[in-house]
DNA sequence: TATTCGTGGGG
DNA sequence: TCCCCAAGAAT
């Protein structure tokens, strides 16, 4: 038993988002714009991504343009946006598409390629080729969970619901759209079916809800106990060389911020750090001003940096070591959320915290 | 199956 | 203030 699929449409029809990366009604969308959009959309809000993908559009405006790109000027426009290991996929991604003159339109064929699953696979298919096949992401599966009152907690129930979901197509008239089809869905889930206080009353799919009609809606779906988030912590050194520059290095190319610029520091480790043995591990001998601590909260830690500030005397950077990096303009630097922090509180008087 | 992997906004 | 969460993928 599915949902009307065609109140699902005629909603759609009169209350869809307008976004960047959606081609008017009866136009085809550029894959390459919607697979863009998509990598930048995962676990990433609409609100957050427009800016970086205007941005990503203007320097890269085909495939070509950004597989011939260094990964270092794609780390660099991503900076910011999270889940760096997206940037360094959508490098590696656009090279392959490229190579291939172009996306492949199979779910099977897409899946093959870098930073594409199952979720992003089905979503290009469906909104950039047309095939009948729905897209699982967070709203669909919020959406799925109340239409069918499924009670049975994430993340156990993910393939479950999953699999209901796919079925949500079933109908004539879903099969005939479904790139709108993928998009309505995506549309109630952000604005009818949301997580808190859902709009039941003007909902498309309200008669045929089983979690409306028990009224269990808005506690679906259940969701499994979060284990804490552990503290972890360290120090950095900002130092300048008086030209502006920012002495910089590069963190390994995989793993937490891979490939991302940081000023030197020491380890993040779960036991604090005393000043004398934080300062042995400074990139230079000299004066350094405390600045205080900047706070960034990860998925999974909570993070304490002590900011370290100085200026290089002129004439002493040949005594720096290499491995704590080299100095350049900020400016040019992939510097991630936590790194601008330290950055910008190192410019900041220390009482004003 | 369970972890790792960012960041900013809203209630 | 704190907690939740957002068009998930890779390992």
């Amino acid at each position: 038993m599915t949902p009307d699929a065609s109140a699902l449409l005629r909603w759609y029809d009169t209350h869809r988002r307008i976004l960047p990366w959606r081609s008017l009604p009866g136009q085809r969308p550029d894959p390459y714009a919607v697979w863009l959009s998509e990598i930048m959309l995962q676990q990433t809000t609409v609100k957050a991504v427009i800016d970086y993908y205007n941005r990503f559009l203007t320097h890269y405006p085909t495939v070509q343009g950004l597989a011939n790109a260094p990964l270092e000027d794609v780390l660099h426009l991503w900076a910011g946006l999270g889940y760096y290991a997206r940037a360094r996929n959508l490098h590696a991604c656009a090279r392959r598409a490229s190579e291939l003159g172009g996306f492949p339109e199979t779910v099977d064929a897409l899946l093959t390629l870098p930073g594409i699953g199952a979720y992003t696979a089905r979503a290009i298919a469906a909104i950039a080729f047309g095939q009948p096949v729905v897209p699982v992401d967070g709203n669909v599966e919020r959406v799925t969970a109340r239409l069918y009152a499924m009670e049975d907690p994430l993340p156990a129930s993910r393939s479950r619901i999953a699999q209901q979901a796919a079925h949500l197509n079933a109908d004539a008239e879903a099969q005939a759209r479904p790139s709108d089809f993928a998009q309505a869905l995506f549309d109630l889930g952000a604005t009818i079916c949301t997580p808190r206080a859902p709009s039941c009353l003007t909902c498309p799919w309200r008669t045929s809800c089983i979690g409306q009609s028990r009224g269990i809606a808005a506690s679906l779906p259940v969701k499994a106990p979060k284990q804490a988030r552990p503290v972890r912590y360290g120090a950095h050194f900002v130092l300048r060389d008086g030209k502006g520059n920012v002495l910089l290095r590069q963190r390994p190319p995989k793993g937490l911020l891979g490939g991302m610029d940081e000023c030197p520091g020491t380890e993040w480790r779960s036991t604090r750090w005393a000043e004398e043995d934080a300062l042995s591990h400074a990139p230079f001998l000299t004066q350094w001003q405390d600045r205080g601590t900047v706070t960034h909260v990860f998925t999974h830690f909570t993070l304490h940096l002590t900011v370290y500030e100085a200026t290089l005397p002129a004439g002493h950077n040949a005594g720096i070591n290499q491995s704590f990096g080299t100095f350049r303009p900020a400016e040019r630097a992939a510097l991630s959320g936590v790194m601008k922090k330290c950055l910008l509180r190192a410019d900041q008087d220390v009482e004003t915290t």
